[in-house]
RNA sequence: UGGGUUAUGGUGUAAAGGUAGCACAACAGAUUUUGAUUCUGUUUGUCUAGGUUCGAAUCCUAGUAACCCAACCA
């Protein structure tokens, strides 16, 4: 096959049209409704949508679909605003569907006019029944035929306030018997005393997501309207409406949802999981938003990658959080400074380095030269993991052990020569002794080992708080197992580790830095963080042979 | 008992009648002052049954499975 990447349907579709001149440009748009923040599904759709209007010269829209006022607010819309603005993309225009809502009367009153719209008296109980269901046809009730006059008399009292939520709707004249249950007489009015985040009290009367959102698509002159799956069915309707009340005719189209491992992608799941207190936050680092993804490190242009790597279909999905993963770690790996720090410290003595003496060491910032180099001071009392030491070393074990050796990175080969434990047969100091010709950069020790461990200097390491976190449920599919998909959140999901010490360059950490702890990771600064006080959040861990190796047996 | 949508390795995604490719995952090895990175290699696939054709993932017929549709949510 050649270089260039195949075209995904959606493509396919507007090259054809642009091709065929029934465009001159295309004009896509982003519609989420405030009312929860964005997760990593709507990175997808938000990927797909502003990179059609980049790859064809178009624009994209910004459109809050902001219909139902009880559950939509302020704070949303900002939160929405700020993840777009981080993933890299840029608006044409910022637009809310209740910018529309006196067109979108007009075109109601239009509706009625043509015969093609009534109100309804029933209740919500009285419609569902004749409604009939996916196997059944519905039935015509007697309010269908209303009259002109009356319909329009009734639907101006109902935007004047003259009734009580619930007691009328307007609905469209469509077929009662048609199979599909959308067409059925759809409801496009409601009535609902609320206060609007942008309208305030302006209305009461408030448009159905079917009646809103194609015209607002039709009114923007949006030309693919791109969206998921489950909006299949409402197609039929979207178009039915453009066609009568004879406006500019959108295109809706429709692409599979992602689904992710270990997580769950509904705003109102993740609301529960807020509201419940399973978490502490939209941008709990453990939530798959875009803003705790953000705080939790991961970079935007890792996020871009695999929106582009997944693709875009209409077959079902269910993508391995490992592949997202891969995409950081791919990111991280070039960008990330390295420096060290110990999670869970064990004194290292150096019984043949002088008391008091100090050395500046030079290390790597990172692969790549430009990364530049920093200073780290060594001396008598380090600390090493806990983990890199084995009192009865396993096989293929070429970290610390009684009589093993092992490189201090960017330092000296230390042997292990004795080791002190506590009453409850906890490590307390390791002894070792070290190669003064073994030094880093100038080693003529001829001496050859096969592991290299971190370390920090004890004097000078500075005492941070870092937070591990891991998947949120212990299950791929937490809504296929029976019962709650609560039930299966993971109990580990967060390791808060107080006293790691971490070497003193840490403290000109800056909320952009990214960093990777040498073996252990890549990890960011939270911003909980006092200027007392670092707190790192684990971004992602690093591939780890070794533990696969242990997991084997 | 209705209507709609989709079926390609473990997971995704290409192949527009002509060598089933790519990525992740998994596995094996090389390199390595991060058991990281990098590099090399391996395993695994066209839902089923028929048919058309020199040739079918692709076209035809009949099945099967999964998902969606009965909020005054979007």
């Amino acid at each position: 096959m050649s270089e260039e990447k195949s075209l995904n349907f959606i493509e396919d579709i507007i090259e054809e049209d642009l091709r065929a001149g029934k465009y001159k440009s295309i004009l896509t748009r982003f519609p989420p409704e405030p009312n929860g923040y964005l997760h990593i599904g709507h990175a997808k759709a938000i990927c797909l949508n502003f990179g059609l209007g980049l790859k064809y010269g178009g624009k994209t829209n910004l459109r809050f679909d902001d219909t139902n006022p009880v559950t939509e607010e302020t704070e949303y819309v900002d939160s929405i605003k700020d993840d777009i603005k981080w993933l890299g993309f840029t608006w044409a225009e910022e637009l809310y569907t209740s910018d529309y809502f006196g067109k979108l009367y007009e075109f109601a009153v239009d509706l009625i006019k043509k015969d093609l719209a009534y109100v309804d008296d029933s209740t919500a109980e009285e419609i569902a029944a004749m409604k009939g269901t996916p196997t059944e046809p519905g039935k015509d009730n007697l309010y269908r035929s209303r009259s002109i006059e009356e319909n329009l008399q009734i639907f101006t009292d109902m935007k004047d306030g003259k009734y009580k939520d619930g007691k009328k709707v307007l609905r469209a004249k469509i077929d009662m018997k048609h199979t599909n249950m959308l067409m059925r007489d759809p409801i496009i009015y409601r009535i609902k005393h609320a206060h609007h985040h942008r309208t305030g009290n302006d209305w009461c009367i408030y448009p159905m997501y079917d009646f809103a959102h194609g015209q607002s698509d039709s009114i923007e002159n949006i030309t693919h309207s791109v969206c998921t799956l489950e909006f299949i069915p409402h197609r039929e309707l979207y178009d039915w409406l453009i066609e009568k009340l004879e406006i500019f005719p959108s295109h809706q189209y429709e692409f599979a949802r992602l689904n992710m491992t270990y997580t769950v992608m509904s705003k109102r799941k993740l609301l529960q999981l807020v509201n419940d207190g399973h978490v502490k936050g939209w941008d709990d680092p453990r939530m798959p938003t875009l803003s705790a993804f953000r705080r939790k490190g991961y970079t935007p242009e890792s996020i871009r990658t695999f929106c582009d790597k997944i693709g875009v279909a209409k077959r079902e999905n269910f993508i391995d959080l490992s592949l997202l993963e891969f995409c950081l770690r791919e990111d991280l790996n070039q960008r990330a400074l390295r420096v060290m720090a110990v999670l869970d410290p064990v004194k290292l003595i150096i019984s043949n380095y002088d008391d008091g003496k100090t050395e500046e060491l030079i290390s790597e910032n990172g692969p790549d030269e430009a990364m530049g180099k920093r200073v780290l001071t060594f001396g008598k009392e380090l600390y090493i993991e806990r983990e890199d030491f084995m009192e009865e070393p396993a096989k293929k074990w070429f970290r610390l052990a009684p009589g093993a050796m092992v490189r201090l990175k960017s330092a000296y080969i230390v042997k292990c020569e004795s080791f002190i434990k506590d009453n409850s047969g906890k490590i307390t100091d390791i002894h070792c002794t070290y190669i003064p010709e073994s030094k880093s950069g100038s080693d003529s020790s001829g001496i050859s080992v096969k592991g290299t461990i971190h370390w920090v200097n004890a004097a000078t390491a500075v005492t941070a708080e870092v937070r591990l976190y891991d998947r949120l449920f212990t299950v791929e599919n937490p809504l296929g197992e029976e019962g709650d998909f609560k039930d299966t959140i993971n109990p580990n999901s967060l390791d808060i580790i107080k006293n790691a010490m971490v070497e003193p360059s840490l403290k000109d950490a800056t909320a952009e830095s990214r960093y990777q702890f040498i073996r252990k990771g890549y990890f960011c600064l939270d911003k909980d963080s006092t200027p007392g006080k670092m707190v790192f959040n684990r971004t992602v861990t690093l591939k780890d042979a070794w533990a696969k190796e242990v997991k084997k047996k």
